[in-house]
DNA sequence: ACCAATTAGATTGTGTGCAATTTAATTTTG
DNA sequence: CAAAATTAAATTGCACACAATCTAATTGGT
């Protein structure tokens, strides 16, 4: 491995992402979502109720990130939170039919963003696949 | 483009570029760094001055970032600000001895990142072409 | 059944990241 | 040359991220 490079992978990742979180921010703004508001729909289906936690770990975040998020969301009147009658400690998340509208329309957001970048199908399969690579080799090492 | 992958790409660069800062983060506690104040040491020269402007075109960060994260480093002693005497409006950066001290050791702990992140070097020569297209893409966008 | 250990989520504290505004200095222009 | 426009940093406000702590609920062991 060179190196003189290895800084300059990682910023690259880093300001490719930072970047591209711009972009999303941006056109989210008319559907009043930021991109953790995003993303934390696009993980809900349509007809489930999960927990926070299993929220969580679909998008790698904790509580402290998602409680406000979905707190926000729920205000927004894009999900609803309820606490789980079996298990008090756990809050139910789950899409509400408005939730469900603004889900359907996001893929188009998806889909402008990729189509800015400009990358060709193979880079777009290489880069997924180098990502994923990275993202799994790593959670082994996380437990 | 395949259409139903759009988002996980999106979401991969993001999940990734976390995963690697953190492991950043983890490493860099031992020099009383952030990987932002990493990014900032490294981006500096030894022997240079340069504005906060320039540092931010380099990192793709404004003042609103940079100028806490640069007040922080000249407290902890690794750069020192300066008013230019050419341009009052200027501020001018540059490392102390102690910077650039701290400066020589941070390869090894981007060495260590990439090391536990186990790509092969074809893979890495991939993510890095490909990221560095979208992003020279993105730029005469943003101008 | 009781108490220690575990677990889920919320809260707190620190550090970004960025848009928007402010302030002060410099440059441009009529 | 003076007023207007521009520019560099700093400041403000909002929204994450994540570690650490806290609280309440549940589970496990005896």
């Amino acid at each position: 491995m060179p190196n003189h490079l290895d800084n300059q992978l990682c910023f690259l990742l880093y300001a490719t992402s930072k970047e591209i979180i711009r972009r999303y921010t941006m056109l989210l703004k008319p559907y009043d979502l930021t991109y953790t508001g995003y993303i934390a729909i696009l993980a809900l289906e349509d007809d489930e109720q999960i927990t926070v936690k299993e929220l969580g770990q679909r998008l790698f975040l904790d509580s402290g990130t998602l409680t406000p998020v979905l707190k926000k969301l729920e205000v927004k009147g894009y999900v609803r939170r309820e606490r789980s009658k079996e298990d008090e400690r756990q809050m139910q998340i789950y899409l509400t039919k408005s939730g469900i509208e603004v889900r359907q329309k996001l893929p188009e957001v998806s889909r402008q963003v990729i189509k800015q970048s400009n990358i060709t199908e193979q880079q777009y399969m290489q880069l997924r696949n180098v990502l994923q690579d990275i993202l799994q080799k790593d959670c082994p090492i996380k437990d």
